[in-house]
RNA sequence: GCGCCUGUAGUGAAGGGGUUAUCACCUGAGGUUUCCAACCUCAUGUCCCGGGUUCAAAUCCCGGCGGGCGCACCA
């Protein structure tokens, strides 16, 4: 990754990162057993906000019918992660040099002294490293740590004693959605584009965790495969997406400068390759809109080649700009067919492949030898099946008989008129089987989250005071709404408590209520997690069944009927008093 | 993993080898109050963990764990 030094305000992470703590928003986990680094808490009020930007994500793909949501184990079995690259990947054997503290792959530096350095233990390649005094590439110093495998994943084991098998925790979610291919496939009448969304927790057991939320050990992630036909691709319609957007393309000529293009420019002018690829950039950007992400601090970036991950073939970030800097938060890559292709070679399955039709029937016809079975079986007896096989993958057939012929375990033997009978087949293909390519975009919900918090975090004054408010998008807001009564007494408390429970029993609509201290104290505590909307119970509520509503964003109020008032919170519509 | 800095109520801070560790805000109970962190009374709650030095450790030392930054690593 590029390094991007953004003057970043330590102060206001500070005091953000209090404000999530106090108000139960993110908190660090385990922490009366002193914490443990890279683990997070979503406290109360953070759990609600995480479960609504991930319904938001799931509601975003699903809407057109042509995905689904699937949900598989976090465990997953060692050779599907060897099988998807991430066993080799992640087993490699680290050391540092002592005096610079250079970190190496220690295969890699002991390449030209062994044949297979890789299949070494740490000892031998500890050895090798030492007895061929082998220099540090950095400062010439001869010296190494012990070389210890670096292991990003969670080993496990599945079953117990010698009964047990090894297993990780998944690194991705990705290869549940390529293990349920085969159903996919089924569920969607064989015919693709579609895809399949699975949102959870993986887990990588990072050296060094930092920056809060940024990298974590255990993680929220969702992501999206969508499995498409490489000589079809579907036809994506994104002339309606005029919003210009920043977008760092990978360089031909050397340049990594940010043009400001709107997705359909940039695909038709060739800066994103992939017409697929470009739509799932544009409805990222849609995501990141509805959950409440300033659109001033996105920007997409094409990897390098050399940084491409060992199965994409073109890959964009999606990065957000916050205290943090520019961090990616969503990746999208096009990881062709290697994964299903790569399964199919070692689980052996041939149900991982899509069948596609001709327009027209190829008709084949070719010349054969058609063997007489009756007469090669009693003669090759044992061989006959190798002669047959033989027989058939014969390239060019031999003018006269009978002939010589090279069967596969190097042996020849003699073909005679009668064994066979020289042909004309034809043969009418209809279509032929193919590997499908899947374009995934890859999202970390939890950077994502910290993002949304840091956007909708805003330090205000009023009245010579500190200020704060999390001016967090509807769509994620912990609550709907808060029911204040303005005083407990007189009955408004009972008014509001029955106002509350009216609206609670709404679906999918949540009402939170506080009558403890001061109104104004009240409106603070609800502005600083972001409810959007309060509804305040005064003694004219008493009288004549009227409330007063308060917009967060400006503190703004109006008086409207309850009835009205519920109307509109069912139809999702508070705003439009305003 | 290395280096530098760092850890005191829920939050933010002060202090510091010796009686009962200080302050503000927050939180809770009661009072007061006719819409934006008001006020009064009372209450709850803290020295990251382990070891060492010492008559005595929250304070000094060592280690661990956590946090920040830099280097390295990072799908």
């Amino acid at each position: 990754m590029s390094k991007v030094h953004i003057m970043t305000d330590e102060k206001r992470i500070e005091r953000l990162s209090a404000m999530l703590k106090r108000r139960g928003i993110v908190l660090p986990a385990f922490e009366i057993y002193g914490g443990v680094s890279g683990l997070i808490d979503y406290g109360p009020v953070g759990a609600t906000i995480k479960r609504k930007v991930i319904r938001n994500w799931i509601e975003h793909w699903t809407i057109n019918g042509d995905i689904v949501e699937i949900d598989s184990p976090t465990i997953t079995p060692e050779p599907v992660l060897i099988a998807s690259g991430h066993v080799g990947e992640f087993n490699d054997l680290m050391t540092q040099c002592v005096k610079c503290s250079s970190a190496y792959r220690a295969d890699q530096l002991a390449e030209d002294y062994h044949p297979n350095p890789d299949m070494l233990d740490s000892d031998e390649i500890d050895n090798i490293l030492i007895s061929n005094n082998i220099e540090c590439p950095n400062c010439g110093e001869k010296e190494w740590t012990p070389s210890r495998p670096m292991n990003l994943m969670f080993g496990t084991k599945i079953g117990a004693m010698k009964a047990s098998r090894q297993a990780y925790m998944r690194p991705e979610t990705a290869q549940g959605m390529f293990m349920l291919y085969p159903s996919l496939y089924r569920h969607f009448r064989q015919k693709l584009p579609f895809g399949a969304i699975q949102t959870g927790k993986g887990y990588r057991n990072e050296i060094s965790p930092r920056q809060g939320m940024i990298r974590l050990r255990e993680f929220n992630m969702a992501e999206l495969e969508y499995f498409i036909d490489p000589k079809n691709p579907p036809l994506v319609d994104i002339s309606m997406k005029k919003d210009n957007v920043s977008l760092i393309p990978d360089p031909k000529g050397n340049e990594r400068e940010v043009v400001k293009l709107s997705f359909h420019d940039a695909i038709n002018q060739g800066l994103i390759k992939d017409r697929t690829v470009g739509y799932f950039l544009s409805r990222t950007w849609d995501f990141l809109m509805n959950v409440g992400i300033d659109p001033s601090k996105i920007r997409f970036r094409q990897h390098e080649g050399t940084e491409m991950a060992h199965y994409a073939e073109d890959c964009w970030d999606c990065e957000i700009l916050g205290e943090h800097g520019w961090i990616e938060c969503v990746g999208i890559a096009n990881r062709t067919c290697h994964d299903l292709l790569s399964h199919e070679k070692y689980s052996n399955s041939n149900s991982l492949r899509a069948w596609r039709e001709f327009d027209v029937p190829k008709i084949e016809s070719k010349e054969v030898l058609a063997p007489n079975t009756s007469i090669l079986g009693p003669v090759f007896r044992g061989k006959a099946g190798l002669v047959l096989e033989a027989l058939e993958q014969l390239k060019e057939l031999p003018n006269t008989l009978p002939f010589q012929l090279l069967v596969n375990d190097g042996t020849e033997v003699e073909i005679t008129s009668d064994m066979v009978e020289r042909k004309i087949v034809s043969k009418n293909i209809a279509g032929e089987w193919f590997t499908p390519h899947v374009i995934e975009p890859a999202f970390g919900i939890d950077r994502i989250i910290w993002h949304i918090l840091d956007h909708a975090y805003e330090e205000t004054e009023k009245e010579g005071e500190k200020y704060n408010l999390l001016k967090l998008s509807e769509s994620v807001a912990p609550a709907d709404l808060i029911v204040l009564p303005l005083f407990e007494k007189d009955g408004m408390g009972d008014a509001a408590r029955k106002l509350n429970s009216t609206i609670n029993s709404m679906k999918g609509i949540t009402s939170l209520i506080d009558s403890s201290k001061s109104i104004g104290r009240r409106y603070a505590r609800a502005d600083e997690i972001g409810i959007p909307w309060a509804v305040t119970i005064d003694h004219t509520t008493l009288e004549d069944e009227t409330v007063t509503v308060r917009r967060r964003d400006d503190q703004k109020q109006i008086r409207t009927g309850i009835k009205v008032l519920l109307n509109l919170i069912n139809s999702g519509n508070i705003s439009s008093l305003f």
